[in-house]
DNA sequence: GAGCATAGGTGTACGATGTACACTTCGTCA
DNA sequence: TGACGAAGTGTACATCGTACACCTATGCTC
């Protein structure tokens, strides 16, 4: 009964503080995201906000958490084939996410006390591929290799300076007009990748599924050897019990 | 002749301020790099420092840069079948240098600035690459899906709380001894992960290793088919010019 | 309804941070 | 030698997170 959702008076609440937090994080990006701003933006003086909230750090792990309640978790399969098409909705959800709220990207998956949101998801990811069959090792793997793509595809699409594809090419054209010849010569490749950008543009959505379907193949292609084997669940792992490493040289 | 490298006198120059932020970074993370603790650990005041970096940015700017330095490049591989060992060593020696500065990590690829050491890295790449026989959109396919990984991947890596394999194992017990009973009914999966790790431990080198390879792999698969077709670098782009979005459902 | 405990909002204040601006100092070369 | 300019100094200010003491009004008990 003491929440928010009574009638129209001026209460604050924690989910009313980071709602606001998300929204001023949203607009003004996690530079804009100050305490005097928030409270601002509530009607309010600043200390009033370190009712709801022990101090910024935890208003962060709250903001996080909510991100994550936005990314839609992926069903436990059934079938043994489904546990492709949901990993992939799933990471396109996640980057969805990632895509609304950049500020989050870098904080996701740094943050120290995951929330509850962060848990389920989490959870349901792993429930999925261990239905579908995956041991306990290659449910690891996949999570690790998926997040781990996921999240530095977002990363790096926070950087490129350009939003769509059209500007892309604008953009790199320009960069690539404003430098002197030597060191046109110094960086050839580069300088293709630019001037191709500047004709062709540059398609995020196309290039993150591109490296999602490869990772997906791959992982579909290790199915096999990933499902049984390994698993050893209930049994006492052997001494080490760590996953084999292949060296990186040999193809 | 006016580089610091003079006889003893106190000068500072752009490169010791770089180096000692860097020194100072690394040892206190990136919320000890203050422009104060700097000066204190170059024995100044704190205003010396404008006198060799624009401002705090500018710094990190020239921080990140000497990161990438560390990374080694990949040599351009005269052989179409060495691009594989090539880009394994480039990815863990990304990796190995993101270790050594963890504060660099969410920094390396948000810059909006890029250095001369990070477009001398990028451009060894795509030469490596494109020798290798990768027409040219298959080379920022690579490019693209290889750095998200090793970049995610050490993100991950910076959040989980523990530093070793053994210690993995001990940290996890304790976690899990602390969860209240309710929690373990609803996260039964995720339960099985953390008691897993307590008696398994987590190897963080093995589980980058499998990635990467699990990509390696993939991306061998598709050499072919990436090879020559698509390549149209001379040639003008047909009107839309995006790569092929294949659906993510279907495998 | 009266009275009051207390959750929630306020005001002031402090130390830390990045850096603007005016100054002093000192090495270098005419 | 003398002065010019690059390098280092000192002071100052706006902004940040937040500690602490203080009010206030909401809702419970009788």
């Amino acid at each position: 009964m003491s929440d928010e959702s009574r009638a129209g008076r001026r209460r604050l609440s924690r989910n009313a503080v980071l709602a606001a937090a998300l929204s001023l994080a949203d607009r003004e990006g996690s530079a804009g995201l100050t305490m005097r701003a928030l409270a601002r933006d509530l009607g309010v003086v600043p200390m009033a906000l370190y009712k709801h909230v022990a101090d910024k750090d935890e208003l962060i792990d709250g903001m996080v958490d909510i991100v994550w309640s936005e990314v839609e978790a992926p069903v436990a399969a059934a079938d043994q084939s489904l546990w492709r098409p949901a990993m992939g909705a799933r990471a396109v959800s996640l980057r969805q996410a990632l895509g609304r709220h950049p500020w989050a990207v870098g904080l996701m998956e740094t943050r120290m006390h995951p929330g509850p949101a962060n848990l389920a998801q989490h959870e349901a990811m792993m429930g999925c591929l261990r239905r579908a069959g995956f041991s306990f090792r290659a449910t690891v793997h996949v999570t690790s290799v998926l997040d781990a793509y996921v999240y530095g595809f977002a990363l790096q699409e926070m950087s490129l300076p350009f939003d769509s594809a059209e500007e892309s090419g604008q953009i790199a054209q320009q960069k690539l007009d404003a430098q002197p010849a030597e060191l046109a010569a110094m960086f050839p490749y580069l300088i293709e990748v630019v001037s191709e950008l500047a004709t062709a543009g540059y398609d995020y959505d196309a290039e993150f599924n591109t490296g999602l379907n490869l990772i997906l193949d791959a992982v579909e292609v290790l199915r096999p050897e990933w499902s049984r084997t390994n698993s050893r669940s209930p049994r006492r792992p052997a001494s080490g019990a760590h996953v084999q490493q292949r060296p990186i040289a040999p193809s």
